[in-house]
DNA sequence: TTTTCATCAGTAAACGTTTTCCGGAATTAT
DNA sequence: ATAATTCCGGAAAACGTTTACTGATGAAAA
């Protein structure tokens, strides 16, 4: 492990200035041919490769934008940085990442630490609008996915009322008429999803059940579902708070000979890739996720670039609705509930 | 966005020098309380932060560590990065990451880039021996992980002949006798899985078909899927590269009325969360792949603690089986293949 | 009391770049 | 030929820290 040659020995070799090797390579300045080849020629024979970090601390900038997600354990989220990842390369940056589940009391002083080693911050976890206030403060430019912020602050998001509106859609042509809503808690952030079905089905003059759900991931699902399964007045439809959520409800549905879409249809929200592939397939509500990151970045990058855009606000994602097999037409005086034997073939 | 406060600000406002305000907050000398009350209402009061980069200038440790991986929507690296993530976060460190798959050119470039950011990398890319040198050559301390490194390097990995091995032996003691390997072209870094398998096939005097699949995703899964499924001497059993490629096969397989397991068994290597809710649910090996980012962090820091192991080397981690319904016991003179109305039921 | 030593605080040099300014040489215009 | 202009290259300050090294102060030892 020897030790990096720096741009001043690359000037020594060469015999030149420091200066002029500076201005050499970021080709700020032009020279005459002998001296580009002498510094060319030192810079290949040391390796030299310029310290991103002394130059980031005199430009001020730094090359890396960051993006802090909730759970890369979630597909919703893999693809988010999919996308965003994308763009960044695009335009020669690279990507620092933070996974807030890990630390989910110290999420702000992550971000703080990490702002100050990017140029631009992408957020993506669903954040209470006064941390966000907070975030803003680092300075640095931001753009929050995954809920609508406050206004004036750049944000994008899936359409979620519209999704879960047209989830409640879907359903209720299909006959159904005890859905279920399993979703967090009040006063944790899933409302536009919890408004957009109750709105819907208020439309049909239908009622809402609500079930609740610890976190966003499969082993919540699975822990959710007996609470719904179990209760003798159980909906014929739950819509689950996501596809992993769904995922494992569906799991632990069938294991309690529940069958779906048979029995119950499921919904999930995000369209993650493996929906397609649970039995039964998932019925969802694609949000768009690489799409989602890749105009995030986009966002973020007109920030950087100062170029402010007058209709600085919240952006929306036409959610679209994925028909697959975990959801059926209901006949609708259904009366026997015997254990079906046969399946629907694709 | 107004300026960040200074460590000189600081300095200033409490009345004092910068190398004492240096010097109190990495609580490197003790002074008197008076000044500490001063400069920790300064610093309150500006809500100053040490910038980083200034720091990382002179002390040479950045604070954070790099990972590499291949492809971020393949939950066996989420969990890799996941485990990562937690003793990363665990020392204190940041992590930094990068997708490879993005740009599999420019990988070394990347690496290099990355390599001046942080105080020590992981990666997790299955790339050539070559290429290694080179990284190695960046003057960071690197574990590289998902295949064995050469001798002095130091490397973890599941044990991926054992794994094959073991599938194998599961799959002859099923009556399997014509087995398949859908992987990479023999260039390509597979070779342990082959040969595990093939090893256990001969043992047991069998033959082993191999067919070809592009890359480690669902879709070269999908896409491989007919070369193996439409010959009339097809395997009565494949073990695919890894889990995406086998639940990519298995989906298009039954869409070609091929089912799992009554008329071919396959079997999956990685034992990816979702691997559990296919239908049917996908047997495979556990690679541990949480367990491999923490091990590899932890190897790493132990190498940034300069406390380099004498048994540097490379590591292996134990291989376990999960049986589950992708695969089943063989009739051993099996000849009729009807297309079988019914399912085994879970 | 005087000497000896910790203890506390400050000065200034680094870290590896970029960038502003400046002067000389070479080129063009007069 | 001289003046005006462009082009090429260098000197040095700056970015925000950390960290020797240096004094000055006070307390403990003689």
């Amino acid at each position: 492990m020897k030790k990096k040659p720096t741009i001043r020995d690359v000037a020594a070799k060469a015999g030149v200035s420091i200066a002029t090797v500076s201005k050499f390579i970021n080709s700020t300045q032009r020279f005459t041919a002998a001296v580009e080849r002498k510094i060319q020629a030192a810079i290949e024979e040391l390796e030299y490769h310029s310290n991103p970090l002394a130059r980031s601390m005199i430009t001020g900038k730094t090359g890396s934008v960051g993006v802090a997600i909730l759970d890369i354990c979630n597909p919703h989220f893999t693809n988010i940085v999919k996308g965003s990842n994308r763009v960044a390369l695009e335009h020669g940056y690279n990507l620092l990442f933070v996974d807030t589940e890990e630390s989910q009391a110290h999420e702000d002083e992550l971000l703080e630490a990490l702002s100050r080693r990017v140029d631009g911050l992408i957020v993506s976890t669903r954040m209470p609008e006064e941390h966000m206030e907070k975030v803003l403060g680092f300075g640095k430019p931001v753009v929050f996915s995954g809920r609508p912020a406050p206004a004036g602050i750049p944000s994008i998001s899936i359409d979620a009322y519209a999704a879960a509106h047209m989830i409640g859609e879907l359903l209720v042509k299909q006959g159904h008429r005890n859905i279920a809503y399993l979703g967090f808690a009040p006063a944790r952030p899933d409302k536009e999803r919890m408004r957009g079905l109750s709105d819907c089905l208020e439309a049909h003059g239908l009622p809402l059940m609500r079930f609740e759900v610890r976190g966003p991931t499969i082993v919540d699902g699975e822990q959710a579902c007996s609470s719904v399964i179990l209760r003798k007045d159980k909906p014929d439809a739950v819509v689950c708070y996501n596809d992993m959520v769904a995922i494992g409800f569906m799991a632990v549905a069938k294991s309690l000979g529940v069958s779906i879409p048979e029995d119950m249809s499921v919904v999930g929200i995000d369209n993650i890739p493996f929906g397609r592939f649970t039995s039964p397939a998932l019925t969802t509500v694609d949000t768009q996720s690489e799409r989602l990151g890749e105009e995030a970045m986009r966002l973020l990058f007109r920030q950087i670039a100062g170029d402010n855009p007058p209709d600085i606000g919240h952006i929306f994602l036409e959610p679209r609705l994925m028909m697959r097999d975990s959801t059926a037409v209901r006949a609708l005086p259904q009366r026997e509930s015997a254990t079906p034997r046969l399946r629907k073939r694709a």
